[in-house]
DNA sequence: GATTTTTTCAAGCAAGTGCTTTAATCATGT
DNA sequence: ACATGATTAAAGCACTTGCTTGAAAAAATC
């Protein structure tokens, strides 16, 4: 049984302590003491406590985007035009799809990205702009195309709001579990990706001022 | 002119700080050098860092579920049953009022809401659990109420989903109108608050596995 | 005006921060 | 076996953290 590098053992305790603490709250004491390895260790190997937390935040936020751009184009090609159902599952899914890749906990994981996403750390890294920039217009377009009713303005506010249904459904999934006592905010990630589906659809499809 | 209270100093630049880095980037030392006030003062005043960011959470988050509530009542009272919409305006539109009241900025006061209710720095502060429960289950027994259709469940998630849409619009209002340059975002709350509800009440009333 | 009481201040404490240094250890190829 | 480069380790640096101290200043009370 091969012992993991230094370098993996950081990876994976930041990712823990950031997912269960929030990027500020963590110091490289934290994290050296938890993967059980030298302070210097860090520096060593990513250069500085923000370039740590820059590859903590491509890990997995890369492979989702590339999933999401993925789906999309399957949804698009031969020029058919997709449902915002499906859109909107494919926007979605991808954190699913490749939580199961990791051997990160669902839990874990989803936190983690929700801190990504709300307290990005002083902006995000440099060189996950464009990645995130390409998935923002490509689903918007395709958003377009599917709501023809809707301006690109209200698509973008829409689509903005859909984040918020995500980060809070990431970052505080058990609290509502928690909160009915197990009763509501089923712990199975699939329910919950179905349940955040018909909101964000109904949503989208709003009539502006509706009350129908 | 009367000058400030050394007291008051305190609690505005804290608002001020907390809202734009967040409470775990924001030491005594900031606080104090921007309020100008002598360090032990906050120690003085509030006993500790942490009862000053109790008292900041308070500050606000009180009055708004106290007029929530009120509002709540005004639609439901002599038996009356309210529509979802205007429950939902009930949920939202104190945040506006009570800002109004205040003398901080619009943007600055929603961002300060934002970080209460995502980064709730440890937990929610004791006295503040009561008026959170109330609010909770005035509301989800109203929307049951005005959408019989729905189960308890279903009320349950749908209102953490539209915490998500209100948490995020909150904390990065001005996100869709910078990457917009202005285009989107409409940064007149009122309209910000129309859009919001448009969203959240056609998430309310969806379908499960919609897709009409 | 004298006496409390409340409030402010400069200074400093122990502990924690990110990061560096210097030396030791390990693995690798020759 | 030796030399070379990559990695780890212990110690420490300058600085910041929340908080406390003891004395001075200001306000309130008599």
């Amino acid at each position: 049984m091969e012992r993991k590098t230094t370098k993996a053992l950081i990876l994976d305790a930041t990712e823990r302590l950031v997912a269960e603490h929030g990027f500020e709250s963590v110091s490289l004491r934290d994290i050296t003491n938890d993967a059980k390895v030298n302070v210097a260790a860090v520096n060593y190997h990513f250069g500085s406590k923000e370039k740590l937390f820059e590859a903590i935040q491509c890990r997995y936020i890369d492979p989702v985007n590339e999933e999401r751009l993925r789906m999309l184009e399957v949804l698009t090609e031969e020029g058919r035009v997709a449902t915002v159902r499906e859109i909107l599952e494919a926007f979605m899914r991808p954190l699913l799809t490749v939580v199961k890749g990791s051997e990160m906990s669902e839990k874990l994981f989803f936190k983690l990205m929700g801190r990504c996403v709300m307290d990005p750390q002083g902006g995000l890294p440099e060189d996950m702009v464009p990645g995130m920039k390409r998935v923002a217009e490509s689903f918007t377009e395709a958003l377009l195309a599917a709501a023809p009713s809707l301006t690109t303005e209200l698509v973008l506010w829409r689509l903005h709001f859909t984040f918020g249904v995500m980060a809070q459904t990431l970052l505080h999934g058990e609290l509502l579990y928690s909160l009915t006592d197990g009763a509501c905010g089923d712990p199975d990630a699939e329910d919950q990706f179905q349940e955040m589906i018909d909101f964000s659809e109904a949503g989208f499809l709003a009539e502006k001022g509706a009350q129908k």
